[in-house]
DNA sequence: GTCTATAACTAGATAGAC
DNA sequence: GTCTATCTAGTTATAGAC
C-alpha cells in the first residue's frame, strides 16, 4: 500500500515525516474526536489527498504515528532505562520522560490514538504492534528490577509492565482535564513513595504471601 | 437549556435516561471517534433530534453521561469504600468495581469521554465537575488510609487519589487493545503486591525521607 | 415531547490534470 | 509525487407538523 520512489522533487520519506508530524499535532490539540484528513492537512499545509496516497487511509496514518513515536521514544530512553536499578530510579526516568514529552504532547497524542482504537479492530491490531518496541523495552527493565525483590516470584512481569504503562497513560489522560492536577507534583510524590518502598524492601525479609 | 414538563405521554426524565443509556453504549462500542447524534439515536431507537431537544448538543449529552455514571458509582461503592482500612482492601474494592463494570463497559465509556475532552474546554469543564462526587469519595477513602502509614506526611492526598484514578483508567484504556492483557490477572497481581506492602508497612518504623 | 424534513456543512476517498 | 475537482455519504442543528 505504500509507494516507494525516492527520486521526485520531494522525497516520499520527507513528506511522510511531515504528515506524521502534522497528525501528531492534530491529535494533541484537537483529540481523536476532532481528527480528519482535512484537519491534519490544514495543520501541515499540504493537501488532504496526500494522506491517502502515502498511508491509504486516516487510520493507516494513525498507526504510523504510533509506530514513529514508539521507535523514537525507545531509542531516546533505552540508555537511561538500562541503568535503572531501583524503583525510585524507574520513577525518575518516568519523570524525565514526562517532563520532556508533556510539553510536546506526544504522550497525550498516544492516549488519543489508543482511545480511537476502540471500535476499530484494524486500528487496535496496528497500534498494539506499533507499540511493541516500547513495551518490550519497559518490560525488560521491570524484569531486571523485579529480580532483586521479594516480588520476584509473586508478580508476573507483564502485569507490572501493563500497570506502569497504564499509570503513565492515565496520568496524561487526567492532566488533560483542566483540573488542578499537576504532573509535576504527582511525579514528585511518586518519587518519595518509591524511595520509601525501596527502603522497606532493603530492610525486609521476603514476606509471607497469601 | 433543559426542559421540564413531566406531563406528556412520555416523561422527560425517562426519555433523558434512555438517551443517556444509548450514549453510554455507543461510547463503549464505537468510541468517542465514532460518536454522533445519529449513531446514538440508532442504538436507542429514537430520533436524533431528541438529543438536541433534551441536551442542547452532543457534548451536552456526554457531560450528562459522565455525571450520571459518577453519581451511580458513588452510591454503589460508597459503603464498601467506607470500610476500607488497608491497601489490600482498597485494591479489592477496585477489583470488584472492575469485575462488575468491565463487562458493562462503563469505565471504558468514561475513558472515551475523557479523551473527547481534549480540544474542547467546555467539555473539559463539564466533565471534571461531573466527576466530583466520585473523586471526592475516593479522595476521602485514601485520606483515611494514609492516616495510619509512614506516608502520612509525605504524600499529598490529591496526588495519590489522582494516581489511583489514573491507574484505573489507564488499565481500561489498555485492555481496550486486543492485547493479551487481562484485567483479571492484573488485579490479582495488584492484590498480592498490596498485601506485601501492607505487611512491610506494619513491620516497619517510619522510614527516612529524602 | 416526538417526529419528518431540510439547510448548511464536513467526512473519506478517488480520478485525473500537472 | 502533489494538486484540483468531485462523488457519496455522513454530520450538527433547526423549523415546523403532529
Amino acid at each position: 500500500m505504500a509507494p516507494s520512489e525516492p527520486r521526485g522533487r520531494h522525497s516520499a520519506e520527507k513528506t511522510r515525516a511531515r504528515i506524521v508530524e502534522a497528525a501528531l499535532q492534530a491529535l494533541r490539540d484537537e483529540g481523536i474526536a476532532g481528527i480528519s484528513a482535512r484537519s491534519i492537512a490544514r495543520r501541515g499545509g499540504f493537501n488532504q489527498a496526500l494522506i491517502f496516497y502515502h498511508f491509504g487511509s486516516v487510520e493507516g496514518l494513525l498507526v504510523a504515528v504510533a509506530r514513529s513515536e514508539s521507535e523514537r521514544r525507545s531509542a531516546l530512553y533505552a540508555p537511561a532505562l538500562a541503568e535503572v536499578s531501583s524503583l525510585a530510579e524507574l520513577v525518575a526516568v518516568a519523570r524525565r520522560l514526562h517532563d520532556e514529552e508533556f510539553q510536546e504532547g506526544t504522550v497525550a497524542a498516544l492516549t488519543q490514538v489508543l482511545a480511537g482504537a476502540v471500535g476499530s479492530p484494524e486500528l487496535s491490531r496496528g497500534i498494539s504492534e506499533s507499540l511493541r518496541p516500547w513495551t518490550t523495552l519497559v518490560g525488560d527493565t521491570i524484569d531486571r528490577l523485579l529480580a532483586d525483590t521479594p516480588f520476584r516470584d509473586l508478580v508476573p512481569r507483564d502485569d507490572l509492565t501493563a500497570a506502569v504503562a497504564a499509570l503513565f497513560l492515565g496520568i496524561e489522560l487526567l492532566t488533560g482535564l483542566d483540573t488542578e492536577l499537576s504532573g509535576d507534583s504527582l511525579f514528585t510524590t511518586m518519587e518519595s513513595v518509591a524511595r520509601v518502598i525501596d527502603g522497606l524492601l532493603r530492610s525486609a525479609a521476603p514476606p509471607a504471601t497469601a
